[in-house]
DNA sequence: GCAATGACCTGCT
DNA sequence: CAGCAGGCCATTG
């Protein structure tokens, strides 16, 4: 199990800081496969370690949740990113936004960067 | 043990 | 400008 890319997944998610959210590209590129975002959602769905891995911090390019899929519910999600001091911003227009309420995390303010 | 799918992103037509 | 297809590794049935 360890050294597979799930588990540096883990390790990259589980080194955002607090009030800040990394998107899956970004995940993936820091676990070293930027081809490979989708395994990185597969990752967090596996979640082997709840608690531990804030799942919640991580977003789609746009700045969307995962509507459905959260580990709670997207509107816990958003009310956990909001506990955290995490910037939100009303959808533009133009942009599908498939996240809770309508609301996009402000990547120009609280996309981490390594 | 084999096969198919999966919270996505990027590039090309 | 918009739509379509491909790519990658691991987990589950």
């Amino acid at each position: 199990m360890t050294g597979t890319f799930n588990e540096r997944v883990y390790d990259v998610v589980r080194r955002i800081p607090r009030g800040m959210v990394a998107t899956y590209g970004q995940v993936a590129a820091l676990a070293g496969r930027p081809r490979s975002a989708r395994f990185v959602g597969f990752a967090l769905h596996a979640n082997p370690e709840p608690g531990v891995i804030p799942c919640h911090r991580v977003v789609f390019r746009d700045g969307s949740l995962a509507p459905g899929f959260a580990f709670g519910g997207p509107d816990e999600q958003r009310r956990l990113l909001e506990g955290e001091d995490v910037a939100f911003v009303p959808p533009r227009d133009g942009s599908d936004n498939a996240g809770a309420e309508g609301w996009l995390v402000d990547l120009d303010r609280c996309q981490w960067r390594a």
